[in-house]
DNA sequence: TTGAAAGCGCTAACAA
DNA sequence: TTGTTAGCGCTTTCAA
């Protein structure tokens, strides 16, 4: 009833020309009269047809979707990265005529995922998180599925996106360190991630680089101060929690730390910062004060907190658009950069001043 | 160079049957030797062939996809709420052989959606929330697009499900004044929602209902106390907040309620809670002591709070999952029922106390 | 510049 | 019980 139901037949038909002249002035593709083409998107136009893309696909083997896979844990899945992620994926996939699919998948079950490769429902897939031992990777590689990853991966034949969270923390912690903080501590989440890893490399570098300089000073001074510097740079040496899953080891970790041997607690996630917040609160530890605090993301997870928390900034949803746009770069057959590093902004709060 | 590229044709030809008769072994429609079948099958198990399921569906005009609409605005995206019932719908649809494709739109613009009904990706839809005055609902009943919402609307022809928001807050505001609370305030957001109408009507029956009682109670010690009902009355009478926004705004009316004209907020979300619990607590107003305060939803947003609050328990991912049954009912040509009413779990906390 | 015809991989009458 | 034959709506050689 609707006209919904026209094909390109029945405009041929109408119009007096061929199917095929039609499929031509629609798609551009191979020669064709100025004249017939403009009456035929004319028609087009006004009767506001829209060709189904599902035959289109089948004749073309394509299916003008890309995969998107998403975390399917419970509580990671909750983090808002991944909703703003969707967003620039989707608007950019949309801004280019292809729709998103959604295989949730865990580590232990990829099962949506290689449904949707096995039906071949998907051109391409965007992987939202990488694993260290990534079985989504595994099954993309195997069934010659184009995809790019979102995070970092030490397989170097997958094209990679993602914000430079090596550098991140390591300028977020050598910011720190500057201001005159010397004993920091790490507390992150899944280790098994390599975002993980890089945030755990910058900061260690910082605080290694921290060290050294003060060596230098050391040094310098040590020609008058004897061994003063020695118990310097012990005292940088910085604890760091990793795999830290709920309040209860938080709890822990804060009241371990909160002897004073620690004087800013740096968390992985706007998450677990919001439990070490909550921690401290409880110990009536003030931060700054007595305890400074800096996370990552800068979320409304800790908008609603009290002090403004330091933190890094990145801009998620560009980080979907551009992974997008390199996914479809390969979809056209282009030869991509096999790993882009996105920027980040360091917001320095109250909460470490 | 993978079995991918076989198709049913193939099979057949191998086997010395028709495509036919493959079809029809693997659908289970019409008559088959129990013999001829199993070969069939076994040879399908053997080469772990799957069929291409957009070949299928062009033949069946059907795509089994089923699209997600989104609510694409900035700050609501952000809600566990959304990638709860994401979950919930990937795994009933993944089930039942269907794929989940996300449209994802704000008020103004449903582009995303229009795309996916006019190129015919979808066969039917599950909004996740709705609108007073809902394009996206226009658009699918125009172009005759079986959908079911989550949430509700006073249009009597869309299938609706949701958790029974009205009677969670009368049940929620109920329970606070049994414990002897008179003063209440509510904290909403977008008043354009329809939860937040039943939200608030909850609330003001529960408010009302309680003002009769004391009434009645009222009129019998009148007899003795004269006017004193008369003020009680008064005290009952709940200022409520609609369109909240960010903080800026509930710090003022947390600013105007704090003169001890109220004893307790309910704030209809977890994030709008958070804002109040923090600017309660730049107030130095001790909770619960001096101020009450509960919400819906009970995610991780207030997870990592100081106390735990008083909360509505919604199941989330059954919400999703029942939405995206009831979908694949209509899809199959059933008649549902109009409303699905789900439950809620009321969790009485420290906030309250 | 245009059109006819053969597919894409599958389903579904209709025969056999 | 099985096979034949048309399609589903579009693209794409290959001729004209």
């Amino acid at each position: 009833m609707e006209e919904k139901k026209m094909t390109i037949g029945d405009i041929a038909q109408t119009l007096g020309v061929s199917k095929t002249t039609v499929s031509r002035a629609m798609s551009g593709k191979g020669r064709i009269g100025e004249e017939t083409r403009k009456k035929v998107l004319d028609y087009i136009a006004e009767h506001n047809y829209s060709p189904n893309v599902i035959a289109k696909g089948l004749a073309q083997s394509k299916t003008y979707n890309i995969g998107m896979v998403l975390p399917g844990d419970y509580n990671v899945a909750e983090l808002p990265f991944f909703q703003k992620c969707m967003l620039g994926i989707s608007r950019e996939a949309s801004a280019r005529g292809y729709d998103v699919l959604i295989s949730m998948v865990t580590k232990e079950d990829i099962s949506q995922l290689e449904r949707a490769v096995a039906n071949r429902k998907i051109d391409g897939v965007i992987l939202t998180r990488t694993l260290t031992e990534d079985a989504s990777i595994r099954c993309l590689k195997e069934n010659d599925v184009p995809f790019v990853a979102i995070g970092s991966t030490a397989d170097d034949e997958v094209v990679q996106i993602d914000n430079d969270h090596l550098r991140a923390c390591r300028e977020l912690t050598g910011k720190i360190l500057e201001q005159g903080v010397r004993k920091l501590a790490l507390i992150g989440g899944d280790g098994n991630l390599i975002v993980t890893a890089d945030r755990l490399r910058g900061f260690q570098e910082a605080v290694a680089d921290s060290r050294k300089k003060e060596k230098g000073a050391g040094k310098a001074e040590a020609e008058g101060a004897g061994k003063a510097s020695e118990k310097a740079h012990v005292e940088t040496e910085a604890p760091v929690w990793l795999n830290v899953e709920d309040s209860r080891e938080v709890e822990e970790i804060v009241g371990q730390l909160a002897d004073g041997s620690v004087e800013c607690i740096v968390s992985m996630d706007d998450y677990l910062c919001g439990l070490v917040l909550n921690a401290l609160q409880r110990r009536q530890i003030a931060v700054p004060e007595q305890m400074k605090a800096a996370s990552f993301y800068d979320s409304t997870l800790l908008e609603s907190r009290m002090i403004p928390v330091t933190s890094i900034r990145f801009d998620v949803e560009e980080l979907g658009k551009k992974a997008c746009g390199l996914l479809m770069r390969i979809l056209d057959g282009e030869e991509v950069e096999r790993r882009t590093l996105l920027g980040y902004e360091l917001c320095m709060r109250r909460s470490t001043q």
